[in-house]
DNA sequence: ATTTAAAATCTACAAATGTAAACTTAACCC
DNA sequence: GGGTTAAGTTTACATTTGTAGATTTTAAAT
């Protein structure tokens, strides 16, 4: 499997939250759960779920008149990513305050909290006083505001 | 000014961010950086910066022959926002993990680090075990792995 | 004043995305 | 075993996005 990078649009997204969440599932309890909390139609949530099984995020396995949808790809890893690709996207001089912005939108368990604390004190040792900006090739100066 | 919540996209968001950095720029100079840095047309980024232009993202200011272009929304804020969207569009379950996973991509300065310190070891007095899943309108499990 | 070249605007167009109706098929009930 | 109906498949279509050529404007230089 070449793992060739595929791409999950925000639709999708919805898709896959639920399917992760149940694990193992059917096309009418994806309609059911997305009728309810995005107002789609049947026909949408179909459409979605054939472009999921399409780029082989979702695996299909026939059950008698219909299909046991279950994801192909690790929930946590595509988390993972997606955050990957905001921060590489946004100027690493503000990521510091945009976790402090968002802090109290994310939620966090005490071991969480512990891992965080101990690797942020690590960091400490090396942080710099300043992080530069990453926005242009050839820019040592710094994104002003 | 009604704050019509607009959409920024990937590639318009590379022209933000060059704009944000130089903070006050000509389209030659913008495509020039973005010639470089994504091998754009100049034709591909004065379209972006029409578009931006158009949704107001940009203000343009005569100046001679050309424009002077700069930012109407704030960089933290815009990412802020981003980033906002990633943490409500993703299971809550796994945002501690995604920024442990994340941690060595994202850079701190060390006052970034004392006040995450700071807040996580606050939170830590009335942190979870375990963080819910909020996937699923009325789920009270959670998204196994 | 005329030419020229840079800057801006207009037009284009394929691919991706959100959204859904219409149609087909096949499992299940009677 | 044939109709019913749920599930899946096809088709559709407007918008958005990435990407860029063609055309028009107009400031600047001579």
């Amino acid at each position: 499997m070449t793992e060739t990078e595929m791409t999950i649009t925000p639709a999708e997204w919805e898709v896959m939250r639920i399917v992760w969440t149940l694990d193992q599932t059917t096309s009418t309890e994806l309609i059911d759960a997305l009728a309810e909390k995005m107002g789609w139609s049947a026909s949408t949530t179909k459409t979605l779920i054939s472009r999921l099984v399409k780029k082989n995020a979702l695996s299909a396995t026939r059950n008698g008149r219909s299909y046991q949808y279950a994801a192909n790809i690790v929930e946590q890893d595509t988390i993972d990513s997606q955050a990957a690709t905001l921060f590489d996207e946004t100027c690493a001089m503000h990521h510091g305050q945009m976790l402090l912005d968002n802090f109290d939108r994310i939620q966090l368990s005490q071991g969480d909290i512990d891992q965080l604390v101990t690797k942020l004190t690590e960091r400490q040792k090396t942080a710099p006083v300043e992080v530069d900006c990453n926005c242009m090739p050839n820019m040592k100066g710094s994104c002003d505001e």
